[in-house]
DNA sequence: AAATGAGTTTAGCCAAGGCTAAACTTTATA
DNA sequence: TATAAAGTTTAGCCTTGGCTAAACTCATTT
């Protein structure tokens, strides 16, 4: 069983990976001073889940990007089960997941995924990792880049920002909405977007990380 | 917030409590050499959660008790929500809650308490302190000391001795269930014990662990 | 081609929380 | 009452995972 912080690292690489990840990117993502990244990189590449390149940069092994998926799968499916039994908010869901994560049993794990019926998605719907590190092929496009009048269906929103979270929740944007653009500002890449029968403006930053499908 | 070795500390000398724990009986019960325990116990005095006597034993200040009882609290809410939600049983609550209590926040402590109904009971039948450490007074007595020929309810039953568990979980017994002494055998203290129609025998030390009470 | 500056690494420090071995108390026993 | 045994503490070591300050690399700019 690897540390909290072993964890935390390579989760963070998976999450900033697949590309690789310079100390300082990797630092200011876990709070954390440059040179103390660089001694746990170390580690981490002499125990062979981190590949290094000097002044360059680090990625995931193999061995490492399976483990970073088995604590994104404990974190997405806490995440659900939290959602799902005491109905928390999806605001509250990331940092409750996030300390939970690394007190998972396997043997839990397996009893919520069961009793969750092994869902793919997370309530923000984002794809959780199967138990050997399976990862459906993504096909979700952000919101930003989508065209104009058309009815899309709201597939993901940010896990990690309460304060955006909150802001869409209070604009009913959540995975299975549906969503119809309206117009795109060209300045600032804003756009005007119809739900239900109000209309909202999204800011340009919000709607890149919102992510949606074209299917029904 | 205090760290999880911390944490384990305070649980522990409250469990061994309330009487001066020896720094042995402290050690193999939480499987850390004596040595590595003094040192711990004279930081613990330091940060006024422990009283000290060298060479005689610790104790919890009110304030270490206080601290204790938050994590046991802890303990008990995760036990009894994972038993209501997945149905995990008796025996497996345990170590998965050992693990957990260090990783749950007040939020999510208060959320289960309230999904939960604030129960003031575990799955084991032990009493859940309150958000302020309030706990009720116990009434609840061994069985093995029990009177022959009445009618007992099982209100307690031993929760980290998963063998244990599962022996009397096989023989129907746990909280709530009624018995009645038929007899106890006086060279080793057994008792023969009658549950629904079925009879079987209690060993001592079992039965030590086992409590009771008269109420219906 | 040399210099600058951003980013990275190294060196050395610290606290937490373990360990062993040795010294010290206390208690029980001869 | 002296001594042995049992229990406790002290001293000193180790790993993990942070930190700062200083040294190093590399890409860019002059």
């Amino acid at each position: 069983m690897y540390s909290v912080a072993i964890e935390d690292y390579l989760k963070s690489l998976w999450k900033l990976g697949p590309k690789d990840v310079g100390t300082q990117e990797l630092a200011s993502y876990l709070e954390i001073k440059p040179a103390s990244v660089t001694k746990m990189v170390l580690r981490l590449t002499e125990m062979g889940l981190v590949d290094h390149t000097p002044y360059k940069g680090a990625s995931l092994t193999r061995k490492g990007e399976l483990e970073a998926l088995s604590v994104v799968r404990r974190h997405r499916l806490l995440e659900s089960f939290l959602s799902q039994t005491l109905g928390l908010g999806r605001d509250q869901l990331h940092a409750e997941a996030e300390k939970l994560e690394h007190a998972l049993s396997k043997n839990l794990e397996c009893a919520i995924a069961e009793y969750l019926g092994n869902p793919t998605r997370d309530p923000h719907g984002h794809p959780i990792p199967g138990p050997n590190g399976e990862l459906y092929n993504e096909t979700d496009l952000p919101l930003s880049d989508s065209p104009i009048n058309m009815t899309l269906t709201v597939m993901q929103v940010p896990d990690n920002d309460s304060n955006i979270l909150s802001w869409l929740e209070n604009n009913n944007i959540h995975p299975g909405i549906k969503i119809k653009i309206i117009s795109r500002d060209d300045f600032d890449g804003g756009l005007n977007v119809k739900i239900g029968d109000s209309k909202i403006r999204i800011s340009s930053s919000i709607a890149s990380l919102v992510k949606i499908s074209f299917e029904e």
